[in-house]
DNA sequence: TTGTATGCGTTATCAA
DNA sequence: TTGATAACGCATACAA
């Protein structure tokens, strides 16, 4: 084991450059560089670079009570939605000194509470709830406590925080048009659960948008899958077969429910475009790589996630600015999985 | 805006309790609360809960010079292995009372360095380092200054610090043998760029491989990759078939490059696996989901941060303990991307 | 322009 | 078993 000195503090280097700990602080920072004479300050910065110092941030913040950290809670990093968003965040936070701090909540609400508090136990400046449920306590909680919340792709019944998201319905208008627009009349939805925001949102979107087009609710039935999952999708695909064998275009509630869907109508011989056309949402990473590509709403994920940060930061500066909303439209890619429904 | 009062402090809660903040301390604090009498004890927790005390994690550890935290460094959090990785590390650090601090690197030496101070001035009890480049003077800086520290996925030149990795000599001989089995001979690999720790490991065990089965480097062509990206293996393949139009399987040096190959021996209208099998390594989300569903070198992702995890607190525990070195199995999952060659 | 003194919230050392 | 006090490393209000 070698002897391993401790890192140097701002003593160390004040004692070096042959001047006050405050001098030296001062000299380092540069928000107040200016109110200490110039040769000094490159005394003190060439002391600090010979010593290798790096301030300690924990010290640092607990004396300014600020950590230019922000929490971020996701339902799940493997959720291949995430690493966008997050990325999103962390180069929007970065450019202006602030670190994430990550945590996966799993969708379960307890381990939202405790996260949280990690999170502010930890003192961060704010937080980014990426998290999908339409309520939860949480949220009142942090509301009273004035803490600094920005709200990303889920929206509550009543508007406590800022919210940055897509423009889901607007997604969905644009899905069901480009169905009817190849001649489809009969169209299922298989929605998301709606206890989350946006199985929610856009379970309601689908409803306005086939009404739209004066399409009947017997034609354009919905089938609530219990999760965002391949598997759920699969299963609400099976039972929508078996009550609506008709139908011949599924808008399904995100990718990973139109993959099980995919899924399923190959087991049932069916092909897609031609026996079933399919569209999903998000465009999440390689759907362009199934067969056939799938045709799906793109969300701008990696803006999404740095909206939610700039936005957060700018609530950070001032506090009492009216809470704004962001809504990032959505576009529609059309690929091969989308095709005129046998006459 | 509400009026917000700063959270409670531990003297707070002494205060409201009756006694003095040490006693507060030691109360709350499992490890010392018995050396505090049972009565009092409860007085304090009772405080503690009323006034929803949350302890300070700044003020802890720059008190205790301890921060619970740990670093890790990954390339790319959107490089859909690391979401992965991370889960792994956070789920088995979490276990502990500890957390992941992420900073993406972006393959940049530069970035990785000020990644690596700006964790250390934020004072990580040591770093994972799952970034890819076979070297970089932090490792030699990290050594001397005593950091804690595991590779993971990554080996260096000389053993410097505890490696977890998957055992890709030993994956790399099961895609050969595999495609040698099925009859073929003329069999080339894609390498990923031989300045990662991944591509020059599994480029020389390919070497080895091959040898093994008596196949001369003229039927075993090795064509190097810029990176691992699906672009880059698309551009390597065409180059292979224009060399070597012979070959009749690929062994790509990961599943993105094995992605960019597939497209391109489709653009040479080459039926895989008719035509040309092939061999990926990572075995990632959705490749199964490929057409042909792509026959892949399995990693345990998840175990492979969790083991780097594992190891790294042992090591923070007992600093003396020698540097295991942790190798996992990989497993070749055959799917439908092989084939016998056409005779 | 620089130095002094104090506080941030917690744990640790030493006495009582 | 409890209390008083210092220390962790930094920033800042105030004084010089």
């Amino acid at each position: 084991m070698i002897a391993v000195d401790k890192p140097p503090t701002i003593a160390d280097v004040a004692r070096l450059a042959g001047v006050h700990k405050a001098t030296a602080s001062r000299a380092l920072n540069p928000r107040t560089s200016d109110q200490v004479n110039a040769a000094t300050a490159r005394r003190v910065v060439s002391a600090a670079k010979r010593l290798r110092y790096q301030p300690n941030t924990l010290a640092r913040s607990l004396s300014t009570r600020r950590s230019a950290t922000i929490g971020v809670l996701i339902p799940d990093l493997t959720n291949p939605l995430f690493p966008l968003v997050v990325r999103g965040i962390e180069d929007a936070l970065s450019e202006q000194g602030y670190t994430a701090l990550l945590a996966n909540t799993d969708n379960d609400p307890e381990r939202e509470q405790t996260q949280f508090e990690a999170l502010l136990s930890r003192k961060v400046d704010g937080f980014i709830l990426a998290t999908a449920r339409r309520d939860h306590p949480l949220l009142r909680q942090a509301h009273q406590q004035g803490t600094a919340v920005v709200l990303l792709n889920r929206s509550t019944d009543e508007p406590l925080f800022p919210v940055v998201a897509g423009d889901d319905a607007a997604g969905v208008h644009a899905a069901v048009d480009h169905l009817v627009a190849l001649g489809h009349r009969r169209i299922a939805h298989l929605s998301g659960p709606t206890a989350m925001s946006t199985g929610f949102t856009r379970g309601r979107a689908f409803r306005s948008a086939v009404a739209a087009h004066s399409l009947a609710p017997a034609e354009t039935p919905v089938v609530e899958c219990g999760s965002y999952t391949e598997d759920s999708g699969a299963a609400a695909t099976r039972r929508l077969l078996a009550e609506h064998p008709e139908i011949t275009a599924i808008f399904a509630g995100n990718d990973m429910i139109a993959l099980g869907a995919l899924q399923e109508l190959r087991e049932h011989r069916l092909d897609c475009p031609g026996d079933v056309s399919l569209v999903g949402f998000n465009d999440m990473r390689f759907v362009d790589k199934l067969v056939p590509p799938l045709t799906t709403v793109h969300v701008p994920h990696h803006q999404l996630g740095a909206e939610a940060a700039q936005l957060l930061l700018d609530q950070l500066d001032s506090p009492d600015r009216p809470a704004k909303t962001v809504s990032l439209p959505l576009d529609l890619v059309i690929r091969q999985s989308t095709a005129p429904p046998r006459s």
